[in-house]
RNA sequence: GGGCCGUUAGCUCAGCGGUAGAGCCGCCGACUUUUAAUCGGCUGGUCCCGGGUUCGAAUCCCGGACGGCCCUCCA
């Protein structure tokens, strides 16, 4: 957890760190990574006592472009306009569609992970006239702009072109129209039916004023911007804009040709990869998104983007897989670690800091929370599927003391995120279910075990056993009087109740279901012979 | 063609200048009640390849191979 404090150490003077999103379109996982890492810079600055702004643009300036958020018929008359611009879809009381969108995404989640950086919003800063001093700069310098693209990307920008997309007084459109002849005070500009393939401009021509939101800047120059008007420091962005030429290149650029500032300090991050793939919503690699951010809670997400450098990418698969109990079990032998408690393997550089990085609140009892009692979850993956079983009061005994209120809630959030885990991406061996019929793998069980089963059966005629306990309490007797050690008594029982060698605490299983058809199942499996089982296979 | 990242035990990964590590899997053993329990032990690795720097390299440098993502538009 270098990463963050290095940073912090090699700056000297206040400092503002800033990150920026588009308000449309899915929030995947991988696209919290910005947040958490700046979210990361920004507490580093602040625990050295360096004076830190954290502030986050939300850019709905830009040009609505997904169509697939918008009903069929608003699609003509709302691609291509500001964010800010387009209705907040039927039954959101937000006055538009970015509000509406961050309020319902941004916010939430951010509030979730602990992250309160300050918002601010580019269409109310563009039209308070704060960057018309900017404006004016860039159309005065467009040849050096046009030079910028030409020199770092190879792009060549159409002879007369202006660093400026004005906002169609017609249509309302900002991402359809082309501006040139720049007079001092106005531009000249159209708006094209077939600029982007995405939207349709209205074709008007016109001149208009760039200044106090009428206009808005083309993206590299829109971020160059904000580092002057906000005097940023720091700020990262993904590999994809970070590569050689690409858009941090020409915004740096623009920042020290065209605004005649340094720009921040860069940390580009990589990218969250699902199976080996970038996530993306159009994919449909992404599609599970939403629900990973359901299913790990904001303390284990914040470490699964803290715990490797900003630079290395991310491979993390959830589906079906034991990814996210593993997250739970490094995160809490971090937490061992920082508790003071011993662990084995070896341990990243600084793990109490990538500890307190990771907890939600920035303020945390660190040491307090690294002792909290902490489940691990895929224990607590069984014990949840087991019918009857008081998990907090079993919790207890295992901790040997009440949980504190803490815990309690802990417990609470883990239990849930258990849940959801095994209905979403839980592998098959994750989850148990009693089989209807005799399983197949009962063809497995010994001769030793089946004599085991017919006994617990004729023991259970005498009386059925009540309470999970008590079931427990009685297979341990069968098992000691039929010989039996007891991990064989239990791996029978799996066996023919579940078709496998493991399984929740049996008594408590064996309670939760219809005494009879306990009793049946108990003398099938104890007369199977491995004869009658699954064909032997086709011999070759 | 360019950028970044990765390549370490069967799998997932840590270590990133000082005698190769963890978890899971597998195997052996202990355990009469936390049974995917827990605890011991074992098996298992030319640390992608080739050069170089160094007393010493998985770790630094150069070159290469393979893999991933990105570099067009839009932001």
């Amino acid at each position: 957890m270098d990463w963050a404090d290095e940073l912090a150490a090699s700056v000297s003077g206040p400092q503002v760190v800033n990150d920026s999103k588009t308000p449309s379109g899915t929030v995947h996982v991988g696209s919290l990574r910005g947040p958490v890492v700046h979210d990361a810079i920004w507490r580093a600055l602040r625990d050295r006592g360096t004076p830190a702004r954290f502030l986050y643009g939300v850019d709905d300036l830009d040009a609505m472009d997904a169509a697939s958020l918008l009903t069929p018929d608003a699609v003509d008359r709302y691609m291509g306009v500001p964010l800010a611009d387009v209705p907040a879809p039927p039954g959101s009381d937000a006055p538009n569609y970015a509000r509406h969108f961050v309020g319902q995404l941004f916010f939430p989640t951010f509030e979730r992970l602990g992250i309160r950086p300050e918002f601010y919003w580019m269409s109310e800063v563009y039209r308070s006239g704060a960057l018309d001093v900017l404006i004016r700069r860039a159309l005065d310098r467009a040849d050096v702009v046009r030079d910028i693209y030409r020199r770092v990307s190879r792009v060549e920008k159409p002879s007369g072109w202006l660093p400026i997309q004005p906002i169609c007084e017609n249509c309302g459109r900002v991402g359809t129209t082309i501006a040139t002849d720049w007079d001092g005070e106005t531009v000249r500009y159209q708006c094209l039916p077939d600029l982007v393939k995405w939207a349709t401009g209205c074709g008007h021509n016109g001149r208009l004023s760039p200044f106090g939101g009428r206009a808005a800047l083309p993206w590299n120059l829109d971020w160059a911007a904000k580092w002057s008007h906000f005097g940023i420091t720091i700020e990262g962005c993904g590999k994809d804009l970070a590569t050689a030429g690409g858009s941090r290149d020409r915004s740096d650029a623009i920042a020290r040709d065209v605004f005649e500032r340094e720009p921040p300090s860069n940390v580009a991050y990589e990218f969250l990869n699902v199976g080996g793939r970038k996530m993306s919503t159009s994919r449909g690699t992404g599609a599970a998104a939403h629900t990973i951010a359901e299913v790990v809670p904001p303390e284990q997400l914040r470490f699964l983007f803290l715990r490797p450098r900003p630079n290395q990418a991310i491979e993390f698969n959830p589906d079906g897989t034991d990814a996210i109990p593993r997250l739970f079990d490094e995160f809490d032998r971090i937490a061992d670690a920082t508790a003071g408690r011993e662990v084995r393997g070896e341990l990243p550089p600084h793990p109490e800091r990538l500890f307190e990085l990771s907890l939600v609140d920035p303020d945390a009892d660190v040491p307090a929370e690294a002792a909290a009692f902490r489940p691990a979850f895929g224990h607590l993956s069984l014990l949840v599927q087991v019918p009857g079983v008081d998990v907090a009061e079993q919790m207890a005994a295992e901790k040997g003391s009440p949980l504190t209120a803490a815990e309690q809630t802990l417990l609470a959030g883990r239990i849930a995120a258990v849940r959801r885990w095994l209905e979403t991406y839980a592998p098959e061996s994750a989850r148990y279910a009693v089989m209807d019929d005799l399983p197949a793998e009962a063809a497995r069980l010994g001769e030793d075990q089946r004599l085991f089963l017919g006994a617990l059966a004729l023991r259970v005629d005498e009386g059925t056993p009540h309470a999970g306990a008590e079931w427990q309490a009685a297979i341990f007797a069968v098992a000691t009087s039929a010989g039996l050690p007891a991990g064989r008594a239990f791996g029978a029982l799996y066996l023919a109740f579940l078709g496998r060698t493991n399984g929740p605490r049996a008594g408590w299983l064996l309670a939760s279901l219809d005494p009879g058809f306990v009793a049946r199942r108990l003398r099938e499996a104890a007369g199977w012979r491995p004869a009658e089982a699954v064909p032997a296979g086709d011999g070759r």
